[in-house]
DNA sequence: TTTATCCGATATGCATGCAAAAGTGCGCGC
DNA sequence: GCGCGCACTTTTGCATGCATATCGGATAAA
């Protein structure tokens, strides 16, 4: 497990911006920051420089700025992560997938559903990545792959994203439910080539995060998932 | 104009990958562009991470390596970027846009108009990009906006690409001809806020860059405008 | 001839030095 | 009291040094 320091600034830089730890309009220091991470600011700068890449800072002249990203801009990254998604699902159909992929789609569907039955978010999260990633892969374009697990980098946009988890569990498993009765119809379409279908499906499936948003927000008691939201 | 270099070596090795002039697979060393451009290899390094970020290098351990760009991944790119324009025209449709904003797009479609008429490419893409930029900006989706440019840095993908121009005249001032109808019914679903239609446009709008690319495939006399394809 | 291995050459990752630019705070003038 | 300007401090962008990892080639063995 080789640990590279620019790497290793990256990610929990990374994971600074997107839970709200590090605020939106924060300069971020690199000499700073490099002495607080213990490392030089060479791999500091690589670091924001690919941050900034990715859309979460913003690089003004000398100086580089914690995004501010709106309630308004986390719904615009699900939708996108959605479209980027459902494009690729749509491909999926179009091309025709093999039998043995579709088996492989069934088996994760099946170790989704123990995960729910057995209420461990922990593994649904895992597997459910997994049947992304899966299902995203069937594409077989690797730009549209690349982007989608770009989008994934945005501000709740990750497919495992589930800030309700902590506000009402009854609600909670219900979106697990739903999301799996999504999963299957979208397996059903890109099995049956129904191209169009598993667009649309995979838009309204990644909708599902817009609701547990508004509910996280709606139970407005200093959500700690959502405290990367800028509130105006 | 201040020239940072590191953005002077962002904007020249950009330049390199998509013209074809860097082949895909080439490896590139920091110690020798940074010899062979005259300047060290702190922000060579930084250009590099940054065209990584763009999906146009490939990091491997140890290295960047030109990213090998096949005839489908021209095609995805430009599907891609007709699918996030088609995002923001669908989101500036249903949003609605003002009287000001439609003037304003009028006024780009007759100037387009005059360039056209003129046959004069260089002020048509100049204003074909302004067009987009405008349409897409009216989405008031920074992040859509944002995903949208970054598509235009993939290969081909950006809207003033037309590699046709030098192949088959008459074939490319049609395909002009058939782009500002695209655009016309732009406009009009835009302000119709017919958000459906406005999406398909768009997505058909950016299918006009295959058929331009097909048109240099199939007259292959090594059209240097294609050199960056990857031929297998 | 082919394959494995060792070794020198070279490039990379990171640290740090330096000049220039940006930011900060203070006092002065209005 | 408020805004402006000036000097000081900090930070950045870039260059470069050094240890380590990687690559390529030659040699030796099968």
């Amino acid at each position: 497990m080789s640990e590279l320091q620019s790497q290793s600034a990256l990610y929990q830089l990374r994971r600074q911006v997107l839970s709200g730890e590090l605020r939106g309009g924060t300069k971020l220091r690199a000499s700073h920051l490099s002495a607080d991470m213990g490392v030089s600011r060479t791999p500091i700068s690589e670091a924001l420089i690919t941050l900034e890449g990715e859309g979460l800072l913003i690089r003004d002249k000398s100086g580089f700025t914690v995004r501010r990203f709106a309630l308004e801009d986390v719904f615009d990254a699900i939708d996108l992560r959605g479209l980027l998604e459902g494009a690729a699902v749509r491909r999926a159909a179009e091309r025709g997938v093999s039998d043995a992929a579709i088996a492989d789609l069934n088996a994760r569907l099946h170790a989704l559903d123990a995960a729910i039955e057995q209420g461990d978010v922990a593994q649904y999260d895992q597997l459910n990545l997994g049947f992304h990633n899966q299902l995203i892969a069937l594409s077989e374009s690797d730009i549209l792959i690349a982007e989608v697990q770009r989008s994934y980098r945005l501000p709740f946009a990750g497919p495992s994203a589930f800030p309700t988890q902590h506000t009402d569990a009854a609600r909670f498993r219900a979106s697990l439910i739903i999301g799996q009765e999504h999963h299957r119809q979208i397996v059903s379409a890109v099995t049956q080539r129904e191209s169009a279908r598993a667009f649309a499906l995979m838009c309204e499936h990644a909708r599902l995060a817009h609701q547990n948003v508004h509910v996280a927000v709606a139970a407005r008691q200093d959500a700690p998932q959502l405290a990367l939201v800028d509130r105006a």
